[in-house]
DNA sequence: AATAAAGTTTGATTTACATCAAACGAAGCG
DNA sequence: CGCTTCGTTTGATGTAAATCAAACTTTATT
């Protein structure tokens, strides 16, 4: 293996146990060590890809923050996810071998890019590799279900509060601060995910502030109350 | 192969030009006929698996009609799905090995048992498997996608316009009408998956009979004016 | 067939969030 | 550095859908 290659090595990654190879063992992660074509830097605004792209690789997240959207024809938008450090992101393009949403960097970041068909190679001969695509696809499917029950019968401020401890939560997995967060989106943003205003989004930070939940300086949050927070989402008010 | 076994076997099957053998060569769907491992009976209002049930396997609709939906502690119900003859459900399973939502089937159903371990087994023999599988997951993202559009951003009339249209697609595909429809699942359902209440979807459905876009009765629905549905989708009432 | 239970429709009222509007703060640019 | 642009907050008002309520229809049960 030459020196461009070890760089861009999985077993060589220090997001080893979070990203693509998470779980599986030595021999099989150096198996899997061409599984990474290229990286690519993306600067803040621009995008990884866009609809109607055509579709041939999944990338990996190794650093920076990125949303994926998707825009109708009447100009409609809606922010489908944030992604962050070991996410795979690029799922929707298998199906018609065309990307069907957008990928924007919310920071400046880098990728690994992850040729699909290397992959279904890879995953024909390394089983765990195999199971493991099974499980970022189904996990995704299963996040998507979790984003459907908050959309569909959550309040502004259980959304807010489920998207605030989901947030955490994946920082936290990355050795980052299970109480203060700096938000990498706009008040718009999250409130495109959210199904609610940017003013709406604005209000429930100020509400959760004066409820003495959280702390909010500009995108900088800190959770005061954790307990209260999981409180607002996993009990609707009690009527 | 012995008698049990061709019965069925997917080669052997009236729906595999939509089901899993979608697109695979002849050769290639008898190199897959082991997959279905049995068949199971649902009648109407059983479940097909629940959250919290052990993953094994995932399920090929052969007939009938199901739901998917998640239940929370505080008894807050989002039905995710609606499932028909020659989809696949139980993808929520991969990612943990255990369900996180319940399939119950809205009328008498039979569905085909697919272990999961030989649909990896047979996906890394059969590459044309192996892609099949991973287009099918690509689809419940996009799927998702979509509907994480219409309760973010649609109003009741835009939501139940396109519920229409996506389900008689799909009815169509399977050799039913473009035009008539007759609905499995109860008004409270269609508004649990819409993000509406039973009542808006009951009003909705009025308001679209009083415009003349549909007829309805009780649960048959025929669609009189299609254009003006697709409009109400793609035009968000052009303030 | 009678009765109960489940599902649906329609009306009156309430409400959570959207919309409209204005001011303010932070950040990027010439 | 001042200027513009972009993002955020807060207030006043409007509205789509929720809630409450009652009647009605269809389906299940005995």
């Amino acid at each position: 293996m030459n020196i461009e290659a070890i760089k861009i090595a999985c077993s060589n990654c220090n997001l080893r146990e979070l990203c693509m190879p998470m779980g599986l063992s030595n021999d099989d992660i150096e198996r899997i060590d061409e599984l990474v074509a290229s990286r690519r830097r993306i600067k803040r605004g621009e995008y990884l890809y866009q609809n109607g792209d055509a579709f041939s690789s999944l990338y990996a997240i190794r650093t920076g923050f990125f949303k994926t959207c998707i825009t109708t024809e009447d100009g409609r938008d809606q922010v489908t996810g944030f992604q962050m450090a070991g996410e795979i992101t690029g799922l929707d393009g298998i199906v018609s071998d065309f990307h069907s949403c957008d990928s924007v960097a919310l920071e400046d970041a880098e990728i690994c890019v992850m040729p699909f068909d290397k992959i279904e190679y890879l995953s024909r001969e390394v089983k765990a590799l195999q199971h493991h695509v099974h499980r970022i696809m189904s996990k995704e499917i299963v996040r998507e279900h979790g984003v459907m029950l908050l959309l569909g019968s959550m309040r502004a401020e259980e959304r807010l509060a489920a998207f605030l401890l989901n947030l955490v939560k994946r920082l936290h997995a990355r050795g980052f601060s299970r109480t203060e967060l700096v938000l990498r989106m706009t008040r718009e943003e999250i409130g495109s995910y959210l199904g609610l205003k940017l003013e709406t989004v604005s209000r429930t930070f100020s509400k959760l502030s004066d409820d003495g939940v959280i702390a909010v300086k500009q995108r900088n949050i800190h959770i005061l109350d954790p307990d209260a927070l999981n409180l607002i989402v996993n009990s609707q008010t009690c009527a």
